[in-house]
RNA sequence: GGAGAGAUGGCAGAGUGGUCGAUUGCGGCGGUCUCGAAAACCGUUAUACCCGAAAGGGUAUCGGGGGUUCAAAUCCCCCUCUCUCCGCCA
């Protein structure tokens, strides 16, 4: 979320924040706040004067009783004050109940970088790598391959959960096992992570802490009878850490990288990408989250990118690097590049990867600071995340760009030794 | 699941109704000493909010919520979590 007191201050900035992200409607809600702001404070400042005069009266009683004098009428002059106090009280929590349900609605600030555009049409391409593969004949869709293979098979997953599930099989279960152990192997080894096995059920303070929470309920699966949820990304439990937590300044940068699986209710997509490994209830992931001073967060979400295209270099395959536009930018991050996949059986790029300054936004939701030597003040730090990448559509991207005239497919070089 | 114990500042650990935001130790930071370091000694060291130009002042916080009281870290209730023993179990 966003600091109070900024938006009170910066009104039009945050204004013209929402109509760049194509949400113009909570600019009124926005304003609101300040107002709110104001009156919780004049408030505020009653009641804390009046409790100060409870603590006094009250600590004169303590006297007034050890020299063995009458203490009924200050007591009852303390009960009034009281009385006053409870009814401010609940005053401000009206208010606060009111700022909390704006404030963790309001999304990131953009960077400057953001460029304009209400959707995804409007984002904005910075480079590519690599060729399209040239084939000599129609290329098939990773559905086919993946059928004609053996290595899915869609139709028992319909069985045992449902639409939008999948049950690797064989050299399918083999090939995705290879490529997560190949991807932790390439950010651990080369890039310095450090890895984790995160929780894959979290409480709602946690879901709160990265912005999945409050309003985006609605998108995850929630346990029955519990307060827990399914993760829907690695960023969730490796961001929130730290949580409630002041780190040393020689602790950051952190580095850190899990694989887990993901759950998404994807609602609201009916109908859309129904077929094959694009869209699923449940898909594997490779996750980095980086934990760095302020200063460093735009430099580092170059490297955050550069950290997971070196994954699909390394498979050589041709892929496309996408600044999304204000519109398209997730509701936490400031800023956010897309590396999207070319797939030549459905001809199209995909996102494979989505990397993510969310500055200090998370940060302020989940209480991560740390201590800054040379003020020895208490700074939020910035937290970033990034695919690095996710596993099922690395999985297609290796079918449909490896795909032989046969039907078959080939393995790329580094991932032998996986296998 | 049964029985018991516990949750206090970066960590360890005192504190059972008032002068306690909290003894003390460790760690951190600054200093004295030293060529330098260690040791020793001295000082300092929580977070958030509010008022204030600042100095400074006020308020809240001892796992979370509620209650008793003029007054709660301390008493009562509920919840969460941790530990020990028993049972079950990958």
């Amino acid at each position: 979320m966003l600091d109070l007191k900024f938006i009170s201050s910066n009104k039009e900035a945050v204004a013209e924040m929402l109509r760049k992200r194509n949400q113009a409607s909570l600019i009124p809600e926005m304003e609101s706040l300040t107002v709110h702001y104001n009156a919780r404070n004049e408030v505020q400042i009653k009641c804390d004067d009046l409790r100060n005069q409870r603590n006094t009266t009250s600590k004169k009683i303590g006297l007034i009783k050890m020299s063995g004098g009458d203490i009924n009428s200050v007591s009852n002059e303390v009960k009034a004050i009281n009385a006053e106090i409870a009814g401010l009280e609940q005053e401000i929590g009206q208010y606060d109940a009111k700022i909390d349900k704006v404030l963790y609605g309001i999304p990131n600030l953009l960077d400057e970088k953001v460029p304009e555009g209400k959707d995804e049409a409007s984002n904005r391409v910075v480079r590519s790598w690599g060729e399209k593969p040239a084939f000599s004949f129609p290329a098939l869709a990773h559905w086919d391959l993946a059928e004609k293979n053996g290595l899915i098979d869609f139709k028992r997953a319909v069985k045992l959960s449902g639409a939008r599930f999948v049950l690797y099989r064989d050299a399918g279960a083999k090939l995705e096992r290879a490529l997560i152990n190949f991807m932790l192997d390439v950010h651990c080894r080369e890039h310095h992570y450090k890895e984790f096995i995160p929780p894959f059920i979290v409480n709602e303070k946690t879901m709160t802490g990265t912005g999945q929470l409050p309003k985006f309920k609605e998108d995850l699966f929630k346990l029955e009878n519990y307060n827990y949820y399914l993760i829907p990304t690695a960023e969730v439990p490796l961001t929130n850490i730290h949580s409630d937590e002041i780190l040393n300044e020689d602790d950051v940068p952190l580095y850190y990288t899990a694989y887990t699986p993901c759950f998404r209710s994807e609602a609201g997509s009916w109908g859309k990408d129904t077929r094959g490994l694009i869209r699923l209830h449940q898909f594997n992931k490779v996750e980095l989250v980086k934990i760095v001073k302020p200063e460093d967060s735009a430099s580092e979400l170059e490297k955050l990118v550069n950290e997971a295209e070196k994954i699909l270099q390394l498979l050589n395959i041709h892929y496309r690097i996408v600044a999304l536009c204000g519109g398209d930018t997730g509701f936490s991050s400031s800023m956010t590049y897309d590396i999207e996949v070319w797939l030549p059986g459905m001809n199209a790029y995909k996102e494979i990867s989505s990397c993510s300054n969310c500055r200090d936004f998370q940060a302020r939701r989940a209480g991560i600071r740390f201590k800054r030597k040379s003020t020895g003040k208490t700074e939020l730090v910035h937290t970033l995340n990034g695919s690095g990448l996710a596993v099922g559509r690395t999985f297609l991207a290796i079918l449909e760009n490896y795909q032989t005239q046969d039907g078959g497919f080939s393995l790329p070089e580094v991932l032998k030794k996986y296998m």
